[in-house]
DNA sequence: TAAGATTGGTTAACAGTGTTAACTTAACGA
DNA sequence: TCGTTAAGTTAACACTGTTAACCAATCTTA
């Protein structure tokens, strides 16, 4: 039945998922999947075409994911400014929640980026696009003051991806609340490109 | 002879970071490696205690390299902007300068971050530490007002991480100047942080 | 100078890897 | 009921990291 095949597909992409973050790509290998679910190893080739397959998929689904999330928390909001702040939400929302998917965008990404297919890439960036318009968009209604959207809209990523690595690795100081953490990096990262209204 | 000794030694570790940037990590073969340089495989054993460890050292003298790199440009200016200033761009320039070290810093210490030793770790962040030094001593003479120098400093690898990837990985627009685009990110940057004179 | 130890490599072997080809077995359609 | 398809299996191949045992120079030193 559909639903059967659904379901081993399933089971080898969160099983592999798991392996990748817990133990790293380079013990992450076809018979210990398949020993994990159950199954021989050479059934994973009825659902991937081989390792690497299995692997980009993986990247793809979790950079869809994000994509959408994004996406629908940014339609929720009317204003510029508040899809602003809710893309830059959502991003930190869905790595927070889905920290295995977040790490296996970024983690695999850049590690296998060579191998990874062109064409996916441009896919993937749904969300930075969006991102960026929304930021053309402040510009043009005079809430931000910047000559270069793209780079900005990089920047905000690259800030983003900065303070959610310090907590999904752990090397957050103990000392401090990671909540409280988060929430004054999105607010100083938000503030950091809103024009500064000078009470005069 | 040292000489030779470390001829060898030093070939592992050119032809390693070499096929990890080219081919990335998944590719990466002792045997290979050994039949490039035109040696057997154990040879390298007699160098490194395993792959990981080969992998680890060849993070581990790029960060060092780095961290060396940024010292010494902040050494040569006496001001706090200067200095901060000069961080950052040494920094840049170490990633423009020696991409295939700098690759494997980031690349590396991410896919195999669980794998990597904590101690060494630590020891990775002098240049970040600098940076952080800085900021703080920035904040005292006034050049700028922030209310978290640690998060500010994260921010800033993270902003420079961003704008180097992107060229890095030749995903900029054909249609922009590569130099131009550092250039101005770098302004930005530096620009974002520091507290805005207004001639009134 | 001869004997022994050290240095810097080698080859052979083992267990584990991705992947392919050929086989099985169950379910379904005619 | 026969043939086909689906979903899996086992056996095999070439390659991987790694270890153990070996070899040939070179250095030390009595």
């Amino acid at each position: 039945m559909n639903g059967e095949e659904l379901s081993l597909r399933e089971k080898i992409l969160d099983t592999s998922r798991h392996f990748l973050f817990t133990k790293g790509y380079s013990s992450l290998s076809m018979r210990k999947i398949a020993k994990e679910i159950g199954v021989s190893a050479t059934s994973i080739y009825l659902y991937f075409e081989n390792k690497d397959h299995l692997v980009h998929t993986l990247i793809e689904e979790s950079v869809e994911e994000l994509s959408r999330a994004i996406e629908q928390s940014a339609a929720q909001k009317i204003s510029t400014i508040d899809k602003f702040e809710a893309i830059i939400r959502a991003y930190v929302e869905f790595a927070m929640s889905y920290s295995e998917k977040y790490q296996v965008i970024y983690v695999m990404l850049s590690s296998e980026m060579s191998r990874y297919p062109k064409e996916k890439f441009r896919k993937a960036r749904r969300g930075y696009a969006l991102l960026e318009s929304v930021i053309k968009k402040g510009i043009e209604e005079g809430l931000m003051e910047l000559d270069e959207p793209q780079i900005a809209a990089y920047s905000i990523w690259a800030q983003l991806h900065g303070v959610i690595s310090v907590v999904l690795n752990q090397r957050l100081d103990s000392k401090i609340d990671r909540n409280k953490f988060i929430e004054e990096s999105i607010e100083h990262i938000v503030q950091g490109f809103l024009v500064r209204i000078t009470t005069a």
